[in-house]
RNA sequence: GCCGCUGUGGUGGAAUAGGUAGACACAAGGGACUUAAAAUCCCUCGGGAGCAAUCCUGUGCCGGUUCAAGUCCGGCCAGCGGUACCA
């Protein structure tokens, strides 16, 4: 009988649609397990290579799951708004919404085709006004406890797409869709406190398990520092606040550079008040990456005139603008220490400025001395001879008791900009009152729906196209009922996905974004598996409204996902990334006729190591339809067993294979909780190439089969129906092993002479050392070695080896 | 620059915790079957020497620790990803 892929597969799937297998219970006995794959976005292109690989190696994590007796939860749904979509519908003059539904439609078709065990009536669709009446209902509580605000803030400003982007969709000075260029704009937007909650969003990393890099970058994002603020008079009577984490080298501070947008540049006559508005000016036109990339000698120019005074030393000195002093991070302000600080150094030396040390051990004549762990302080009358940590507790102390300073803890983290001038996003829930301000909708009036507009384009003011549609733009007041204009920005694409996850417990309810007792049962993901990429966008946004969610008592975790894992990308055959220009693009669709869906699977999951980047090779997925091949071609006829008593005591698989079907249940349980799919499947390669001589007895080919069915569910379906097996392969009790079976009588120990490979043994298991010595002495080999010298050593490591040194 | 990761055959990649490097595949070569091809099955497959048994050599480079190093330590080099004047 012939491997008929296509066949088989589709009776399958359209059994699992039938007959909901998969389906989660809410409130089930069993322990629960929520799985979760990051939902698509669902693009014209249709389904992705890469896409089928944290979604198939979460759904061979769902699967074994089910098989040890949890309740699954492995949900997916669709990503829907955003730019790519409203740049389709405007080319080709459709509504974005029917452009998104002909989008999920063939995603869905896609991902169905692949055999998953989603749970499909729990697919949520984040443009579906049921799903975003609870993403305006999550804003509008935001709103409500003071964490959205709106501000005139400078942006980044797409030139091509012509939207706000946040800083985070900022590459390299382009924006991170179309690769246009990125310029400075003052605009209003609505915005997020993400900031508020960077000490827990660094902090609580500790209670999670998610792999190391994704903790320290997310870290690394927040950039948490420890320091102090300190305040410097000027001979004018004004302060200057600073920010330091070097409050120990506050003697060597020689002069202050503040940024060109210093507030009291305004109030400031300086003598050279046209050198400093020329600056100002120059800097104001910069783009952030202007200002960051191109300048590698820093500039700056001295207000002349105005000194400040270290409230040290009481010496007066010199304050400089600079646009390498940030108005965004910290006061604006530095106090300058050239002695310990590189770029402090190398503006001393141009603007020719005294350079003093304070901390001994380098040479501050030759460079800054920045190393900061065994220095002693030198010229700092109140902390001379300290170390620099006690330096450092001493003088704080001294700040605070005069009034000149306190701790301050500074983050990078910036607050989240949440305005589009878009189209195809949530409606902002708000109106601006001319008595009330702004006020936002009761909840009655969710979900504010997306009014039809014949033009999605944006206007050329940079406003959103809703700003033009007057009759949806004036509205009244919930508050007084007063005139009142509606918001016109929408929400970025990151919102509907902040919460999507919750969702996924209790999708249909039309009273709560989920009911308090699915969230509690659901509550948090087990395991989250994405990309990298997401970490410090999706990844932070979305446990910031978490944790949000937790304060107002609506979830009853702090985190939302207990577990992160992360995925490397799938490259085109020539190694580089998969794109249409470069015409490597591997379509899924094409490999699935061709081959199957469990060849993809089984594919995609043996083309390396999971957490790694991997070029695609199209000779290599012939190897594993082979495999199946030889699967079937082992299975599929009813075998019947000659010898039914030459049984094993555990799982009554045959004596003859019985360590090797161990070994294997063992392998393949450990490698998929430790990501090793592609050992696991080699382990299973393995065993059926074992299965050739002798062959398989009925119970040996059950237990293949139901080790292999997570990974290809169809084809280890189809057999087990063609051998008549009781229920599913997908049902089975996921397999025990016994230890003491995983291992042969008889094994094979490496013997070497002075550390050098020199024979083998065959020995019996957990041979005593005697045994192991004069074997491995009589060995042919090994006596031309030993012969005539004296053994001054013998190491010997249990069932592995054996180490003659010699002399 | 800083942080993180990686470097193993012709290729993708294996190698618990320092213990037989190259599992499992792909490609290649040889053979069987076939009128032929495809498919399938069997054999070879890091490099070098040798008829052979066997020996030497080999995990980016240079050193070190150890009976034993792909694995540990020190110093480099290359590639990938993140970040970038963060005070």
């Amino acid at each position: 009988m012939k491997y008929d892929f296509t066949k088989i597969e589709q009776y399958w799937q359209k059994r699992w649609e039938a007959e909901k297998p998969f389906s989660a219970l809410n409130g089930d006995n069993k322990p629960k397990a929520y799985i979760l794959v990051e939902f698509p976005y669902p693009s014209g292109i249709g389904l992705h290579i890469g896409h089928p690989r944290p979604y198939t190696a979460m759904d061979i994590v769902s699967r074994k799951r089910r098989m040890q007796g949890y309740n699954v939860l492995y949900p997916i749904g669709f990503d829907a708004f955003g730019l790519p979509t409203e740049n389709y519908a405007i080319q080709k003059k459709i509504h974005p919404a029917e452009v998104t539904r002909e989008n999920i439609a063939k995603f869905t078709s896609q991902l169905k085709m692949l055999g998953y065990s989603f749970d499909w009536d729990r697919c949520v669709d984040t443009t579906d006004p049921t799903y975003y009446k609870w993403t305006q209902w999550i804003f509008i509580k935001l709103f409500e406890h003071n964490l959205a605000y709106k501000a005139l803030i400078p942006v980044n400003w797409c030139t091509s797409c012509k939207c706000v982007l946040a800083n985070e969709e900022v590459v390299d000075g382009v924006c991170e869709r179309c690769g246009s260029e990125v310029v400075r704009r003052e605009k209003s937007q609505w915005m997020l406190r993400i900031t508020k909650y960077a000490e827990r969003l660094a902090d609580d990393l500790d209670t999670v398990d998610y792999i190391e890099r994704v903790k320290i970058q997310q870290r690394h994002w927040i950039g948490r520092s420890v320091g102090a603020e300190v305040n410097f008079k000027t001979t004018t009577g004004d302060t200057i606040r600073i920010f330091t984490t070097r409050q120990d080298t506050l003697y060597g501070a020689t002069y202050m550079v503040i940024s060109p947008e210093h507030p009291l540049l305004a109030k400031w006559k300086p003598k050279n008040a046209d050198e400093i508005k020329t600056y100002q000016e120059i800097a104001s036109k910069k783009s952030d990456f202007e200002r960051t990339e191109l300048v590698k000698e820093k500039t700056g120019v001295r207000i002349i005139g105005i000194n400040a005074i270290n409230p040290v030393t009481n010496k007066e000195i010199p304050i400089f603008i600079s646009d390498y002093v940030l108005a965004s991070y910290g006061t604006g302000a530095i106090m300058a220490v050239p002695g310990h600080d590189a770029r402090d150094w190398e503006f001393a030396k141009k603007y020719d400025l005294p350079i003093v040390e304070v901390v001994s051990g380098g040479n501050v004549e030759k460079e800054a001395y920045t190393e900061c762990d065994t220095g002693i302080m030198v010229n700092s009358d109140l902390i001379n001879e300290l170390s620099v940590e006690d330096a450092k507790i001493k003088i704080t102390k001294w700040l605070i008791e005069n009034n000149l300073g306190e701790e301050k803890v500074n983050y990078k983290l910036r607050d989240w900009v949440f305005s589009r001038q878009r189209y195809w996003g949530e409606p902002i829930p708000i109106v601006d009152c001319e008595k009330c301000g702004f006020v936002v909708l009761p909840e009655s009036e969710l979900p504010l729906i997306l009014p039809d507009v014949k033009n999605y384009e944006t206007t050329e003011t940079g406003e959103s196209p809703l700003a033009s549609m007057t009759g949806w733009l004036k509205t009244t007041c919930p508050k007084c009922g007063g005139p009142a204009t509606r918001e016109t920005d929408t929400m970025p694409q990151w919102a509907g996905s902040s919460w999507y996850f919750l969702r996924y417990a209790d999708p249909h309810n039309d009273k709560a974004l989920a009911s308090k007792k699915a969230l509690d049962y659901w509550t948090p993901v087990d395991w989250y598996n994405g990309g990298m990429e997401h970490t410090t966008l999706h990844l932070l946004y979305s446990r910031f409204w978490h944790k949000f969610l937790y304060d107002i008592g609506v979830v009853p975790t702090s985190e939302p996902y207990s577990k992160r894992t992360s995925h490397g990308m799938i490259l085109g055959e020539d190694g580089q990334k998969m794109s249409k220009s470069r015409g490597n693009v591997v379509n899924p669709d094409d490999i699935v006729a061709e081959y199957g869906a469990d060849t993809l699977r089984l594919y995609i999951m043996f083309i390396g190591d999971f957490e790694k980047t991997a070029p695609w090779s199209q000779q290599a997925v012939k190897g594993c339809k082979r495999f199946l091949d030889r699967v079937w071609g082992l299975a599929c006829n009813k075998i019947i067993d000659e010898n039914e008593n030459n049984k094993s005591a555990l799982n009554n698989v045959s004596q003859s294979h019985e360590v090797i079907i161990n070994k294997t249940i063992k392998k393949v349980s450990s490698d998929i909780e430790n990501l090793k799919f592609n050992t696991a499947i080699a382990t299973l390669m393995s065993l059926v190439n074992d299965f050739y001589t002798p062959p398989p007895s009925r119970n040996d080919i059950k237990m293949l089969l139901t080790l292999l069915s997570p990974f290809a569910p169809h084809i280890a379906e189809e057999l087990w129906k063609i051998q008549e097996f009781d229920g599913y392969a997908s049902e089975q009790e996921w397999p025990d092993y016994d230890e003491s079976k995983t291992v042969d009588s008889q094994i094979e120990m490496a013997v070497q002479v002075l550390g050098k490979l020199r024979s083998t043994i065959n020995i019996p298991l957990d041979s005593d050392d005697e045994t192991i010595i004069e074997t491995a002495k009589n060995d042919s080999k090994i006596a031309r070695y030993i012969e005539g010298k004296e053994i001054t050593r013998t190491i010997i490591v249990k069932n592995k080896l054996i180490n003659f040194i010699i002399k």
